[in-house]
DNA sequence: CTACCTGCAAAAAGTTTGCACCCTC
DNA sequence: GAGGGTGCAAACTTTTTGCAGGTAG
């Protein structure tokens, strides 16, 4: 129930070593820069940060990396639908859980928390007998900036 | 409140007419078919529904007319993150949006509605000055038959 | 040393676009 | 008839893959 939360260096390379793979330089600099970062970054963006610190990595690392971290369950994939697949590090339950807002003018990607919601759900999930991992909510819309742009 | 349910077809019309466009033959076919179909269509499965009636249907046609029936409001995108963009037939209003339970065992989907959550959503998106056109919600887990199976 | 991993570039896969011709309005 | 629509194929974009050489275990 309180486990110690493992960095998540360590969850990957256990899951790396489980699986007969190997560590890498790059691996751990790419872990490393992900988990440093909170928010949704593309494959892009992260390969632009890991750049930073050695230039010479190159972009099929990155995926295949961030497969691997999706794998080791330290990452989840998002779509928002703009052609760009992101990544965003993962939380161990439900309590740190959050949802996004998505502004579909501007692209602007707020995130936000509601209790309420993950209550509601849950109950949802118990009358049709399931029982939750996780769960993703996406509200699609247009940002106040955008809204005061577009009026007429 | 109670506005009657217009017809897809006449929506569409009315959106295409409004916009300066023009209906054409295509267009009223691959409509057609989405609505009468009940599921989450990737442009291939559509492509192929629709040529059974038509073969000379281009795919480029069907990805437009999709992007047209979204902006009309009639379909919604869906990524399941297979690298295929799905669409569904969209709701009229909130009231008849249904969401997903997905089993991560059996691929079971079940849909659901829960006006609670959808207005608590509508309350989330007004703190952060959102107006809400539409939003995605997943619940991820184990349904009862695959728990029972799984029970140790 | 034996795999596994990496970087590069080519290949795939999915989606968009340019264009000549066709069809609504 | 004029202007938008279509089909085709080429162009784009994002992601995957093959391979020669590098590196962890």
């Amino acid at each position: 129930m309180n486990a110690e939360p493992a960095h998540p260096r360590d969850v990957m390379r256990a899951y790396i070593t489980k699986n007969g793979m190997k560590t890498s330089r790059q691996r751990e600099l790419i872990a490393e820069t992900f988990f440093g970062v909170d928010g949704h970054l593309s494959i892009d963006e992260l390969l632009e940060r890991v750049r930073v610190e050695d230039p010479r990595i190159g972009q099929a690392t990155v995926y295949r990396t961030m497969k691997l971290l999706a794998k080791a369950g330290l990452a989840e994939v998002r779509q928002f639908g703009d052609g760009h697949t992101r990544y965003e590090r993962a939380h161990g339950d439900q309590e740190e859980h959050h949802d996004h807002l998505i502004c579909t003018s501007c692209g602007k990607i707020v995130e936000f928390v509601n209790p309420q919601i993950e209550s509601l759900q849950a109950r949802v999930a118990k009358q049709h007998g399931f029982v939750v991992t996780h769960h993703k909510m996406e509200l699609y819309g247009t940002c106040e900036d955008c809204q005061r742009l577009h009026r007429r």
